[in-house]
Formats: structure tokens, C-alpha cells, sequence
RNA sequence: GCCGAGGUGGCGGAAUGGCAGACGCGUAGGUCUCAAAAACCUAUGGGGCCUUAAACCUCGUGAGGGUUCGACUCCCUCCCUCGGCACCA
């Protein structure tokens, strides 16, 4: 009778003894920074920081998608681990933000209380997924230790010239009652959602929905508001995000989206002359086109229109004249060109474009056909007209949050001040005249716990009600001064995390071992050997999100010398996202997989064999309940496989050999290559073979197979490696099995045989036989099925691959 | 419209110039059982040939063309799906 595998019992059993011997606790003090030379001065093994994307802590907890996304990661992580790397793997709650306010302001309870349930809630479901975190160094992004650094970021881009408060046309959310960034606005389709109108009914009209643009949280079409507020000045480092992406290795759809969301064109302002003598500057990329322009087309506020309805025009009355022929150009206020990007004027070129076109024959304007001239670009540069010049697409970011949950901007208004011109800093700061950075010394300024936190629309945050909040003195003249009251983008929070992992120690609860004496932000020294990341593994939903503006965060810090990287994540890896029933999995479809009722009845080792087995990783696979079974009854057939009376031979079978070192060569490359739904597959060869050899396994044999599936099942390779082959704890501490090339070569090959290309019939030969081109064609040619298809016809070239393959080509 | 990734059995998916469909799910039949479950064994792309069986033939990787001894794989044209950008000049 074979005992019964308790997936429950084992499974806790493990968890709690991996926690009790800090299995998964890096040494941040003695770890080595690969990409220095002087190794050897430092300890012991290379560090390898393996970080998944950490998750906000929904209501739902986390669901299978996640499951999904953190196991990758985790196998990863157990691989290096294996490969006697010292892996730090941390994970932490995005818990400030929009996002966790939203669900809180639902269920009608204060933010605080609803983030700390859900954060406990996601580190039990995290603990029973079995994955390999170090808990010791977790990060909240609502804890005030930690947003009192996020305050501390946002005062160094101040000073430095990079944070600025200004009025512009920006995205309001009339759900969330606040303004969004331009990448917190898209379509539809790329937030997932319906669109809704500021009552919260879906749009009926489904063919307008691609057009709409909508908040990235709650789908309700923007609107437009002339408004003051903060902004990331992210444009300053457009070239270097884009230029960069040649260097980093990250998915390609990511690196792709990046590129199209930066939105380099490279082209020249030309200055056409009004007949006035006002100079009216022009971008184009086509100045080779100049001599067949027959308008001007200027942006208007007033008429531009994002949706793609007709275009409409006005004639202003005046002309402008073509610097290079003098000739005599109308200009039409438009609803077609884009205020505020280049200089918001264009020049009308409708024989070389299709818009300017359409526009030219709905009101008559002259098309003029003339060669394009490419010695233009020269000419007009030489004779002063115009100049070259780059403009982008990417807007700056900006960060105010008409919010409750999020870090106060931590920055002051005096009145008195400003009104005498004085500014922080003269030579930097123009126009910013009465603004003052909290005094570092003051970190953090603390989110009061208000009752009243619910958004209003007013275009003002709630603590804008609460006096004691924001009347304070000005840390200039001393005098009256008034605090913002708008809170920062939940994704500032995330924009550093992965800074702060190394640098925090729960127990304390500071961010970096300076944090107390506010003398700096990170350990120079951790920081030197823990980062950039070594692999970020996460969604490519957050493209041109999170991953931009952690790339801009960090290539701030590093100019401002806090850091000696540049790029925080040199290797990302997208992650595929999950699909139910052909759909994604989403609340109102009502599709969402909860990984526990499966934990609970399968547990976490099949879970897991069962999410990466699905597909690849970089896929969209389909969550099934009969495929989980599969994996149960796989893990059963391997436990039985290790309750079988092992037979005393010292040695595998030949048959067993060659197909162990074929696996340990196959698993091996494909988890480097995150190809982990092949890597089971080889695995199960491997148990099949096993199976049908029971009496001839060596227990060498045995100890190989539970090192390769220790990554993806941790617990059951776990008992398997401690209770039955009786090995030192822990499987996940060993080496990783290495292939010998001897086993790899067979005795025998089949060998294909071919006549013009189609399959004919097979052979199986000697090793050296099949290599011998003479032999193989020989013994091929007198096989009577080939010989059948010879018969009466003339071979006319003989094609072979050693050891694989002969064609006869016949007439 | 532009850019990127794809299209393979009933299903998830393997194979990146050399035996298409590995591995798993599902389905059918069988063994065990009083019975069922579990487990195990066998079969499983379509069509044909055949009394049966072994075997064999033929078609087949979105459609059409091309390169090649040989194409799921490379090239061209088209269709469709997914992702990103989008009156960005």
C-alpha cells in the first residue's frame, strides 16, 4: 500500500521550516555585484536580485493571474538559487494610490483600515504559493516610513529643476474626480473596460469607443480642464530613454510600446514671414516637400477635436509668404492639428499629405505637384530660414492627485513671498515665485486621518478642508504659508520600491540604515552591490506606466549622484496575462480564477506545475480545472515512483541515462529561457521512462530527477529530497544538475529516408553507420519498401545528413 | 493608417530548414472491482484501401504564389486575430 500523498500537510510542513532557517532571507552585508571586477575583495557568492513587479493589494486578493505572473518569477529565482547565486527576492504592496482608495471609498471604509486587511490578506496567499520571498524586507508604500522617501524624491526633483507647478489642458477623471497623467488615459480597449460617461452608463454607441479616450482606473471618458499643477519635467530625459532602449534587454512589445510612446520625429521648424512681418514658426519632417506647400493650417484650442470626425477650418483673413519663393500662403485656423505638439502650426501640403489633401479639396485650396527636393534640408538651414530640430510625443508627467490616498506634495505656498518675487532659488526657479520645499528635517508630512476622504470634483483634494492640515509657516520669511494639498500619483510610489527593498529591514521599519539620521537616502554600499535589478519580471501593461517612470526616476537619482546605475531594470522579461473562458479575467465578467480553492484542494505544487505547464510565459493561456487535474495525477505518479522498492543497482540503464542527461540539457535551457511549459513536458519523458524501467533506476538517478522538478514544485521535491532519499535540508539549497555530453549520444539512430522529400520509411542504425553516407544510402536502397519506389527510376542526387536523413532524388 | 507579435488536431500547446502534432487535457475501448471511484493498459488529425489485422496510400500547419532535394519554419501578395501608437505633420 502506497501511503498517500497529503499535499496539505507537506506543504505547511515545509513553509514553516523554510521560515524557521531563513532559507530565503538574502545576506544583504556579503553579497557580490557581478558586474565588478573586484569579486574576490568582497565574500562569498554572487547576489542575484530576482524581482517580480510587486502587486496593490485589491479586495479580491490575489487571483490566478498573479499566481501566474509571481510563480515565473519564483522559478527563476530557485533556478539561480540552484546555480549557488545568493537570490534576494523581496515583495512588497503598492498600497498608496488610487486604486486601493477607490475599493475603500466603495465599501465605504477608511483607506487605513481596508489596506490593512488586504496587505495580511496577500501575504498568507503569497506564503501558500510556496514562493521563495525574503520576508524580512518588505516595503509598504502607504507606510509613512516609506512615503516620507517618496516626499524626499519629490523635494530632490524640485531643487533640481525637474518638478514645476504650471497651468496646462490636462485629463480630469469626472469618476475619480481628479486629473491623470497622459499615460493614465487610453482606449478603451488598452484599459480593459467599457467606456462610461461621468454618470457611470456605459457608452452605447460601440462604434465610437475607439476613439474615446478613458481613466486607465475606472474607464470613464476624460475630460479636458484648464488647470495648475504639478508636473515631472520626464521630457528632459526623452533622449535618453529612447537611446537607452538599444542597450537594456527587455521583451521587444515592451521596448516597441516605449519607442512609439516617446515618439521621436526628427524634422525642422521653418519660419514663414506673415505679411505683417510676425514671424510664424512651422514643424515639419518633410521640409524636402516646401516647394509644394499651398496653406498654413494653425491648432485651435477652441476647435481641435481628438475624435475623427470631419475636418473644419476658418480662414483667418491673413497670408503668409513661403520663405524661399515669396509666395503668397493662406492660413486657416484648423480642428485638425494638435495644439501643443511642435510649434502647433503646420505647413499645407496637400499633394504629399492625405489630411492636408482632404482639407485643400473641402475648401477649394490650390494643390500644387513639384518634386520633393532633398537639398532643401541643407538650403533652408543655410540661408537661416529654418533649423533642425527633434520633437517628441512624450508630454511631462504630471503628478498632482486631487486625492486622499497618496503622499502629501510636500511643498509650501507663501503669499508674502511671492508677492516680493522671491523663489527658492532665483537662477532656477522663474515663475515659481512663493513655492518652498519642506525642509528635509521635517520628512514625512504626515496623511492625517480624516473622515470626510472622499473626492469632491471641486479640482481641490479633501485635505483642502482641513486647515490643521494646511496652514503652516513658510520656511522662508517664517510668515502665514499655506501646504499643498494635493496628493502625489500612486505611481511615484512605485517609481523607487526597488530601491528601497535592500535598504529596509522590517524589524526596524526604516528605509536604508541612514534613514534615521536623514543624512542620505540609500546605503552607498548596498546599493553598490544589490542593484540595478538583476531580472525584472512583470506585466507589459505597465509599458509606458510604471516602467518608464522608473526608468526616469532612476536615471534622475543617478544624475543627481544618489546612485551609480543608470537603468534600473537590465533585463525585463513581459510576462503573457492569463485568460478564463477565452477572456481575461476580470471582476465584472465574473471570471476570475482564486488561486486558494485550488491551493486548497490540489495544492500549491500542482498549482503551479499547472499554471506554467499551460503555456509559455510570454503567452495568454487558458485556465481550465481538468488541466490542474492532469497535474495532480502527474505529482501522484512521481510519488509512487518514490515508493517503489529501489532496486540496488548502482547504475541506471543505458535507456535511462541517455534520457536523464536529455533532460537536465533540455530543462536547463528552456527555464533560461522561461520556456517552462516545455520544461515540464521534458520532465514527464523523463518520469514516463522511469516508469517503465522501475526496476533499473539508480538512486543517483533519482536525486537528479528531484533537483529539476524542485523549482517548479518546491514542497513535494522538498519531501521527496529529505524524507525518502534521505539528503541534508534543503533540495532548493543543492546544485543544480549538470548534463554529461557521453549519455547525450545514442547507440543506435533512426535515420529518415526520403524519396524527393516525402518520407518513405525509416531505419535504425549503428552510431557509426548512420554517420557513413556510403553505408546509409547502401542498406537504404536494398530496403525493400524503398526499393519499391526506386524500381525503374534513376536516382539523379543523393541528399545526406549524417545521422538523420537521406533523399533520393528520382526522376 | 503606422509599428510589433501571431494564425498548427476536439482543447492548451510542441517542433525555427530534415519523421508535423512532443507533453498534457478530453474522448473511446479495455484491465481491476459486486459496483463505482482511483489507478493502469490501448487507441485517438481528416480521408482512403482492407473480411480482419499488419501494412500501405493520400490530403493536411489561415489563403495564394515563390525559393529549396526537402518549408509549420525562409521570401512575396492577401485575409484574419491580438498588442501598441494614432489627424503628432
Amino acid at each position: 500500500m502506497v501511503p498517500k500523498y497529503d499535499h496539505k500537510e507537506v506543504e505547511a510542513k515545509w513553509q514553516k521550516k523554510w521560515e524557521e532557517e531563513h532559507l530565503y532571507t538574502s545576506d544583504i552585508e556579503s553579497a557580490i555585484n557581478p558586474f565588478y571586477d573586484d569579486k574576490a575583495k568582497i565574500s562569498s557568492k554572487e547576489r542575484f536580485y530576482n524581482l517580480w513587479m510587486f502587486p496593490y493589494p485589491s479586495a479580491e486578493g490575489l487571483h490566478a493571474g498573479h499566481a501566474f505572473a509571481s510563480t515565473g518569477s519564483d522559478i527563476y529565482g530557485r533556478f539561480m538559487r540552484m546555480h549557488g547565486k545568493d537570490v534576494f527576492q523581496p515583495i512588497g504592496y503598492d498600497s498608496f494610490g488610487i486604486h486601493s482608495e477607490n475599493y475603500a471609498i466603495k465599501i465605504d471604509e477608511n483607506p487605513h483600515e481596508v489596506v490593512k486587511r488586504t496587505t495580511k490578506h496577500y501575504e498568507e496567499q503569497m506564503r501558500a504559493l510556496g514562493h521563495g520571498y525574503d520576508w524580512t524586507r518588505t516595503v509598504t508604500t502607504s507606510s509613512p516610513d516609506y512615503y516620507r522617501w517618496t516626499q524626499w524624491l519629490f523635494v530632490k526633483m524640485f531643487e533640481a529643476g525637474l518638478a514645476y507647478k504650471k497651468i496646462a489642458t490636462v485629463n480630469f477623471c469626472p469618476s475619480c474626480k481628479t486629473v491623470l497623467a497622459d499615460e493614465q488615459v487610453m482606449s478603451p480597449q488598452t484599459a480593459g473596460k467599457e467606456p462610461r460617461d461621468a454618470n457611470g452608463k456605459v457608452i452605447e454607441d460601440k462604434s465610437t469607443w475607439e476613439r474615446l479616450k478613458v481613466c486607465e482606473r475606472c474607464g470613464t471618458v476624460v475630460e479636458k480642464k484648464d488647470l495648475s499643477q504639478w508636473f515631472f519635467k520626464i521630457t528632459k530625459y526623452a533622449d535618453k530613454l529612447l537611446s537607452d532602449l538599444d542597450e537594456i534587454d527587455w521583451s521587444e512589445r515592451v521596448v516597441t510600446a516605449q519607442r512609439n510612446w516617446i515618439g521621436k520625429s526628427e524634422g525642422m521648424i521653418i519660419n514663414f514671414k506673415k505679411e505683417n512681418g510676425e514671424d510664424l514658426p512651422v514643424f515639419t519632417t518633410r521640409p524636402d516637400t516646401l516647394n509644394a506647400v499651398t496653406f498654413i493650417a494653425l491648432a485651435d484650442e477652441g476647435l481641435y477635436n481628438e475624435g475623427n470626425e470631419e475636418k473644419v477650418g476658418e480662414f483667418t483673413g491673413e497670408y503668409a509668404s513661403d520663405p524661399l519663393s515669396g509666395r503668397k500662403l493662406p492660413i486657416w485656423k484648423t480642428n485638425y492639428v494638435a495644439p501643443g505638439y511642435g510649434t502647433g502650426n503646420i505647413m499645407g501640403v496637400p499633394a504629399y499629405d492625405e489630411r492636408d489633401m482632404e482639407f485643400a479639396e473641402k475648401y477649394h485650396l490650390d494643390i500644387v505637384e513639384k518634386d520633393p527636393d532633398e537639398n532643401l534640408w541643407e538650403k533652408i538651414e543655410k540661408e537661416g530660414w529654418g533649423k533642425r530640430h527633434t520633437n517628441y510625443h512624450l508630454r511631462d508627467w504630471l503628478v498632482s492627485r486631487q486625492r486622499y490616498w497618496g503622499a502629501p506634495i510636500p511643498m509650501i505656498y507663501c503669499e508674502h513671498c511671492a508677492s516680493k518675487g522671491t523663489t527658492f532659488k532665483d537662477h532656477v526657479f522663474k515663475g515659481m515665485a512663493g513655492w518652498f520645499p519642506v525642509p528635509e528635517k521635517d520628512l514625512p508630512v504626515l496623511l492625517p486621518d480624516i473622515k470626510d476622504y472622499k473626492p469632491e470634483g471641486t479640482g481641490k483634494g479633501p485635505l483642502a478642508n482641513h486647515p490643521d492640515f494646511y496652514k503652516v509657516k513658510c520656511p522662508k520669511c517664517g510668515g502665514e504659508a499655506t501646504r499643498e494639498t494635493d496628493v502625489m500619483d500612486t505611481f511615484v510610489d512605485s517609481s523607487w520600491y526597488f530601491l528601497a527593498y535592500p535598504n529596509v529591514n522590517t524589524k526596524e521599519w526604516k528605509v536604508g540604515p541612514s534613514a534615521s539620521s536623514g543624512q542620505a537616502f540609500f546605503d552607498k554600499k548596498i546599493m553598490e552591490a544589490w542593484l540595478p535589478v538583476d531580472l525584472y519580471f512583470g506585466g507589459a501593461e505597465h509599458s509606458v506606466l510604471h516602467l518608464m517612470y522608473s526608468r526616469f526616476v532612476t536615471m534622475v537619482l543617478h544624475d543627481l549622484g544618489y546612485l551609480d546605475f543608470d537603468e534600473p531594470f537590465p533585463r525585463f522579461f513581459a510576462h503573457g496575462l492569463m485568460i478564463k473562458d477565452g477572456a481575461k479575467m476580470s471582476k465584472s465578467r465574473g471570471n476570475v480564477v482564486n488561486p486558494d480553492e485550488y491551493i486548497d484542494k490540489f495544492g500549491a505544487d500542482a498549482l503551479r506545475l499547472y499554471l506554467m505547464f499551460m503555456g509559455p510565459m510570454d503567452g495568454y493561456p487558458d485556465f481550465r480545472d481538468s488541466g490542474i487535474e492532469g497535474m495532480e495525477r502527474f505529482i501522484k505518479k512521481v510519488w509512487r515512483l518514490f515508493q517503489l522498492p529501489i532496486s540496488n543497482s548502482r547504475f541506471s540503464n543505458k535507456e535511462i541515462l541517455s534520457k536523464l542527461h536529455q533532460t537536465i540539457q533540455g530543462v536547463t535551457g528552456d527555464i533560461e529561457q522561461f520556456k517552462y511549459n516545455t520544461a515540464i513536458a521534458k520532465i514527464m519523458e523523463l518520469v514516463n521512462v522511469l516508469e517503465n524501467n522501475k526496476s533499473q533506476i539508480s538512486i543517483s538517478t533519482l536525486r537528479s530527477l528531484t533537483l529539476l522538478l524542485a523549482p517548479f514544485a518546491p514542497h513535494l521535491s522538498e519531501e521527496i529530497w529529505v524524507e525518502i532519499l534521505g539528503q541534508p535540508f534543503s533540495v532548493h539549497q543543492q546544485k543544480w544538475p549538470e548534463y554529461d555530453t557521453k549519455y547525450l549520444i545514442a547507440d543506435q539512430k533512426v535515420v529518415a529516408v526520403q524519396i524527393n522529400g516525402k518520407l518513405r520509411g525509416t531505419i535504425t542504425l549503428d552510431l557509426e553507420v548512420a554517420g557513413s553516407e556510403k553505408e546509409v544510402t547502401k542498406i537504404a536502397k536494398s530496403d525493400p519498401k524503398i526499393a519499391k519506389w526506386l524500381e525503374g527510376k534513376k536516382v539523379i542526387k543523393v541528399v545526406f545528413v549524417p545521422g538523420k536523413l537521406v533523399n533520393f532524388v528520382v526522376n
